[in-house]
RNA sequence: GCGCGGUUAGCUCAGUUGGUAGAGCAACUCAUUUACACUGAGAAGGUCGGGGGUUCAAGUCCCUCACCGCGCACCA
């Protein structure tokens, strides 16, 4: 060790001062690349490969702790497999994030007091692509202050020219295989952002709202809308109800109804609930999902009452042209005084479907978009789930894959929206029918008339659902048949609807395997109370802030310490700064051995007096054991018991009792230096290298800058050294 | 309504196939020129949510109740 390193040592470990230097050393050496280390003979030629697929973070912000905790753990098996020799492999990416980065970027034209629907789709495109390749750079930034050891050569981004047209073919392939219609089906209508959304897009709220009962001939029905019932002419009943046995099914009555004489149909549906209400209701097939189940299987019409802007149409005579949201009272005043109000029951609670972005009320209309066929899908992933293909961690998480993936309905992905991958895809103005064109040379319908582009995007988990694919150069072979199906799919655990579903589906279809043969899904990051971070609390932790204050080190260990899978953690500043004393303590306790090994040459065949033999047996059962859990996912275990060695009996006890034996025989002191004093040496030595080793997943950036100034030969970087024991199971 | 998870030390959480309760942080006592105050030693702290059952033995398995959290579904 020369006096430069020696200076730096007397002082605390500094980390600003290391972690830029210390990343730029490994990503110049290569390593990052499989290839590389290959080229390098770091690795063999035919080991076994491990890969983990990066889920991009969105082109649209900066890191939040949640992307801290992912980039930690999936860095964490990342450098443990290459340690182990595997030919391993984590690709990093960036996703456009369709609906979700055009609403960051119209909050954005709204505080500037723009709109999106003044600007040509074409203007609007330019602008979010720029800031989203603006904050894509951000991003990467903050993702290499944390360490990744991630392969930035094959970064990807969903917007990649190669990749658009890949997700384009993909459903060229699903229309001519029948997977994808184009249907007249409810969809989930956001007026505000003028577009369609997925069940995963909206969300439940509960509201308490007045419900209604209304004089409809002879019966009395019950809504909590009653905005949208001018177009009813069905009354629905339960073909069993003995109150209404006189009506028949498919009977004609008159009566009177809010903007005049009207004559109704009867319905009988074993669908109603008898319980409900009066057990009579009308029904509205163009604003309701269960009505339109109805409609369907009786084969009734449908109308259009609220437009696409939520205002009524003309079927609403006099109220025609009111937004929903103010014609309710009118026309609760009007059925008053016609005396068709029976009463209001004032403390109805229901749950109303809003937009996940905006909480608008979603408008269920009927329109005209692309679907897929989950059906037969769905059943081949939950067969790769049910045969042990695909594992989740935590175990529980796989009843909810095959709850949702049991009861999934067709996916709606079209969005209208600018910001995404096209659809190639032609329309027919005249009978709606849908063709996919992916060379843009269709002209004319089946049926004779036009046909004209569609102007819709996919949703964005179409694209990002071929992700392990994209990733991997699909549609290409060369990488996928080494990398895929990848090991591990690192994410969040909600994602486990959104996301993992339709990577297993897509990868299954267009490649018969599955996508990953692990699921590793971490929890929510909350602030230090357990609540949920978000921006209108103002608790948002900003990993990066972290990192200057504490050291990316220390935020890694705050982060995976104690964290199980599937767990929210508490976030708290003084749980960081623990860590920054244990990547000091690392650092403290390294100043003592090199201090005290100093022109002494660890032996080959080390001898240990008693007590030091037993430490080091301690030691390789200690890492034997957590080579175990490594191959388990428990780094949350291992880290804890890394981090209760070190400092608890590497430093408590063997430093402080090596002192007793190396000063009682002082170095150079010939005959007077015993045995002993080699004992406590040799240890010392051999227990900081190992342990080194074994901490650098977790610490990267201490260690390895300690690992600079270890006097060992034929040294390489450490995050390419052999970890310190082998895997009970190869299979791992 | 259906389902899932949780309830263990003041706080945050571990606890593997049942075998005498663990860690971190906080708090307490003492020490401290000696790698490290970003420190050390020590002590303290829990009828493992309630009740019942299986067992030689239950934090762990089964039943039941309560509370907290989450997800899904329906709601005319």
């Amino acid at each position: 060790m020369d006096d430069k390193l020696r200076e730096k040592l007397l002082k605390p470990y500094d980390p600003k001062e290391t972690e830029e230097r210390i990343y730029k050393l490994w990503e110049d050496s290569g390593f990052f690349n499989p290839d590389v280390c290959i080229e390098k003979g770091i690795t063999e030629a035919n080991a076994k490969p491990f890969t983990i697929i990066m889920p991009p973070p969105n082109a649209n912000g900066r890191l939040h702790a949640g992307h801290a905790l992912f980039v930690t753990l999936e860095d964490i098996m990342t450098r443990y497999h290459r340690m182990k020799g595997d030919r391993t492999l984590w690709v990093p990416g960036a996703d456009h994030a369709g609906f979700e980065t055009q609403i960051v970027y119209e909050r954005k034209l709204e505080k500037e007091g723009r709109s999106r629907f003044e600007m040509t789709p074409e203007d609007l495109y330019k602008e979010i692509y720029d800031f989203t390749i603006t904050n894509k750079k951000f991003m990467e930034d903050d993702i290499r202050r944390l360490g990744a050891s991630c392969d930035w050569s094959r970064e990807k981004f969903t917007l990649d020219p190669d990749i658009v047209k890949t997700v384009q073919n993909t459903f060229d392939k699903m229309f001519n295989d029948g997977l994808i219609y184009r249907g007249d089906r409810i969809v989930n209508w956001c007026a505000k952002h003028q577009t369609s959304l997925s069940e995963v897009e909206t969300e439940f709220e509960e509201r308490t709202e007045p419900f209604y009962y209304l004089q409809y001939g002879p019966f009395v029905i019950s809504t909590s809308r009653p905005e949208t019932k001018f177009g009813d002419k069905y009354v629905v009943m339960h073909p069993k109800d003995e109150r209404y046995k006189e009506y028949k099914d498919g009977q004609k009555i008159d009566l009177e109804w809010i903007n005049g004489p009207i004559t109704a149909t009867v319905i009988k549906d074993e669908s109603i609930d008898m319980e409900f209400g009066t057990g009579v209701m009308t029904i509205t097939p163009w604003h309701d999902q269960v009505d339109f189940e109805i409609s369907e299987r009786h084969n009734l019409e449908k109308e259009q009452i609220i437009d696409w802007k939520g205002k009524l149409l003309p079927i609403a005579g006099e109220f025609t042209g009111i937004h929903i949201s103010k014609a309710r009272t009118k026309i609760i005043e009007k059925l008053k005084e016609k005396g068709l109000l029976v009463k209001i029951d004032e403390s109805y609670k229901h749950n109303v479907k809003v937009c996940f972005k905006c909480n608008t009320v979603i408008e269920p209309q009927i329109k005209d978009q692309w679907f897929i066929k989950m059906r037969p899908l769905a059943d081949k992933a939950l067969e790769a789930v049910e045969s042990g293909k695909i594992k989740f961690y935590p175990e529980n998480y796989k009843k909810i894959f095959q709850y949702w993936m049991t009861n999934t309905i067709d996916w709606n992905i079209s969005r209208q929206i600018v910001w995404g991958i096209p659809i190639p895809a032609k329309i027919c103005i005249t009978c709606k029918k849908g063709y996919s064109d992916l060379k843009d040379e269709l002209k004319k319908c089946t049926c004779g008339s036009e046909l004209i582009k569609d102007t819709d995007t996919f949703d964005t988990w179409f694209s990002s659902g071929q992700w392990t694919l994209l990733a991997l150069g699909y549609p290409d072979t060369k990488e996928l048949d080494i990398y895929h199906p990848t090991d591990v799919m690192e994410t969040g655990r909600d994602l486990i609807f959104k996301w993992i579903p339709r990577m297993v589906i897509f990868a299954l279809y267009l490649r018969n395997e599955v996508a990953f043969r692990n699921v590793y899904l971490h929890g929510l990051v909350n602030d230090e109370k357990g609540e949920k971070m978000s921006k209108s609390k103002g608790n948002v932790v900003n990993p990066i802030e972290l990192v200057d204050i504490f050291g990316t080190d220390a935020l890694r260990m705050a982060l995976v310490v104690g964290n199980t899978p599937g767990t929210d953690l508490s976030l708290s500043r003084d749980r960081v700064k623990g860590y920054k004393n244990f990547a000091n303590k690392i650092w403290n306790a390294t100043r003592f051995v090199l201090d005290n090994t100093k022109n002494f040459t660890v032996s080959e065949t080390p001898k240990y007096d008693e007590e030091d033999n037993k430490s080091d047996e301690e030691l390789k059962t200690l890492m034997e054991e957590i080579t175990k859990e490594m191959d388990e996912y428990k780094f949350y275990i291992v880290s804890e018991k890394l981090y209760h060695y070190f400092w608890h009996t590497f430093a408590d006890i063997i430093i402080e009792r090596s002192k007793k034996k190396i000063l009682a025989s002082p170095v150079g002191s010939g005959p007077r230096e015993n045995k002993n004093a080699d004992s406590a040496k040799t240890l010392l030595y051999t227990q900081l290298n190992m342990l080194l080793k074994a901490l650098h997943p977790f610490t990267p950036f201490v260690t390895e800058e300690i690992w600079s100034m270890m006097p060992a030969t034929n040294k390489n970087l450490l995050m390419v050294e052999k970890w310190p024991a082998p895997s009970a199971d190869k299979t791992c």
